[in-house]
DNA sequence: AATTGTAAGCGCTTACAATT
DNA sequence: AATTGTAAGCGCTTACAATT
């Protein structure tokens, strides 16, 4: 690969006005001419400047780290292509990881220590989670995605409270008067505030609100299976459910089929989450898409501006409204 | 962090030293008692070597490109352990890319030029993207992963035609006579191995083999509705399929649905791949797992050799054997 | 004053040299 | 001969200096 000095020769100026006119630096005001004439060199030589020296020089790796719990995670796709887009805007390659492989405390806090990423992003399975991963981070820059560190600022959060609200005045609008909800941990902020839209819907429509149509498994598909049986084994079943996330959802539709309830006929599911596999179930899901892109840009935006020195700050991604998807879990009640 | 001449100092000996002693160089034999004072002080310091400097100096960053289709397939998960857990023993980071991201020409070689990466572990769509994405890594060290490039050598591919014989065999044991195959792209070289071993299994019990009972439109969820479709439209339908992929098997559920045929009533379904989503599609998928965690590990194991100078081979990762999941979309002929 | 150049130094590895 | 030290240099950025 060509070098600086390369560079320098074939446009017949020093190294230190290469760097400086390549880096665009305010301060060197090179002649147009001059300008032309390092620019064509650098092109004709297909000069790249060279990532260890850069590093080694300047103490930041224009790396950032990304973290998150599973990597196979539908939802992850479109969170990595808004963290993609963002990074390759702002000039960072990512390190991936997933979050169980780091937790073993040396990995997460060595990247660091290596000088391989100036800071990252966060995002654990659960509140706690999340938190040990932002305290082996230690110092080092830190934003968290969908979540909340407690004594530090720096995350970035879809509007679960308005996902919640959304799919279930979906729900009432379809003529709902019991409704459930199938929630993620109560540890987790996401899971805590989708219900407290879920409730702020049923008390805006004047319906009644049992906790025990409640449910606090999680959001994965095994959860689903308890849940299910819990809400289902009432007095006066829901007919009609609220699933925290399409992946638990998959768990509910199955664990339906397996108490004899047709969906949507006994049944009526949305799911908060959109994901391709909301298509290839059985009955195809109703869904309430966040916009999970924007929250992957806003997360590199917001470490940038951390890298740059400013302070953190706990940021809502409310410039994109939550959309319901309909297919076809949904119907009226029996 | 501590450097090595913190640590040099701390241990009252040379930084050369210090640097040999902690990389095992095999030629610097130091006494027990300086190794020891050295390992000590590093260990009290918290001495790790900067990245950038170490790659600077020797011209390796021991980092390594991945580069997937798609990183939201359940499938990649496990071929994901398997390269970690290699690339940790082997002492290797992983970059991860997908490969739409990167066939952008410009973003592949730059992680080169950049100095960024030693070299890739590369899986495209199909062969075709396979290799140009192996032609933009250029005379990068490179190992492709189930496919095989037409100039050069190094590739990890699975056993597929045992695949395609396995999942075959089975169907056939359990009675069916006429038996079809959804399969993958026919530039896939996986896809022409499956059907190799498929039509095998079907020789080998007498079986007659019919053209019209194979269809190459691809491995993903929405090309199986064209797939079954065409399959089932023969004048003597078959019983059993054989699905070249667990995605693509979600979509020949749904598909069968819409036909109004009940699986595995009648018709009986066997997918290649074994994933998570398997257990929760209806009915549960039956399928053929091929060891992905081992042929990640042995991906990076052959990128390693290629690293340290010795040549490309082709390999076939046969040291685990496929192995039939058993679930519930398989019974006897109707 | 405007433009360009010089040279130090980031933290390592390793050829060569020096010491016991 | 066995053990340890010295110093150059990887490719950059940037403070400071020099030139027009």
């Amino acid at each position: 690969m060509a070098r600086l000095v390369d560079v320098a020769a074939a446009a017949g100026v020093s190294v230190g006005l290469v760097s400086r006119v390549l880096n665009d630096d305010p301060a060197t005001r090179a002649t147009e001419e001059t300008r032309q004439r390092i620019q064509r060199a650098a092109d004709r030589l297909g000069y790249r400047p060279n990532h260890a020296a850069r590093a080694l020089r300047s103490a930041r790796t224009y790396t950032i780290g990304l973290v998150v719990p599973d990597l196979t995670n539908a939802l992850f796709a479109e969170l990595m292509r808004g963290v993609e887009e963002a990074s390759a805007r702002l000039g960072y390659t990512v390190l991936l990881g997933r979050s169980e492989a780091l937790t073993d405390e040396s990995r997460i806090s060595r990247l660091l220590d290596d000088g391989r990423v100036d800071g990252f992003l966060l995002q654990g399975r659960d509140a706690d989670t999340t938190e040990s991963l932002a305290a082996i981070a230690g110092t080092a820059p830190v934003v968290v995605i969908n979540s909340r560190m407690r004594r530090r600022q720096g995350s970035v959060m879809l509007d679960d409270q308005a996902a919640g609200r959304i799919a279930a005045e979906y729900l009432i609008r379809h003529g709902h008067r019991r409704i459930g909800l199938v929630n993620g941990l109560r540890s987790l902020p996401t899971a805590r505030l989708r219900a407290a839209g879920f409730r702020a819907a049923l008390r805006d429509a004047g319906l009644p609100l049992r906790a025990k149509s409640i449910t606090w498994f999680g959001y994965t598909v095994p959860d689903a299976a308890p849940a299910l049986e819990s809400i289902m084994a009432a007095a006066q079943p829901p007919s009609a459910v609220v699933v925290g996330n399409v992946n638990a959802a998959m768990g509910v539709l199955t664990e339906a089929r397996r108490l004899g309830l047709s969906v949507p006929g006994d049944l009526s599911v949305i799911a908060i989450h959109d994901a391709w596999t909301a298509d290839h179930t059985w009955p195809p899901l109703t869904t309430v898409k966040l916009p999970l892109g924007r929250l992957g840009e806003r997360a590199v935006e917001a470490l940038h501006r951390r890298l740059d020195g400013r302070p953190g700050e706990d940021q809502l991604v409310d410039d994109v409204a939550p959309e319901v998807i309909e297919r076809e879990s949904v119907a009226g009640p029996a």
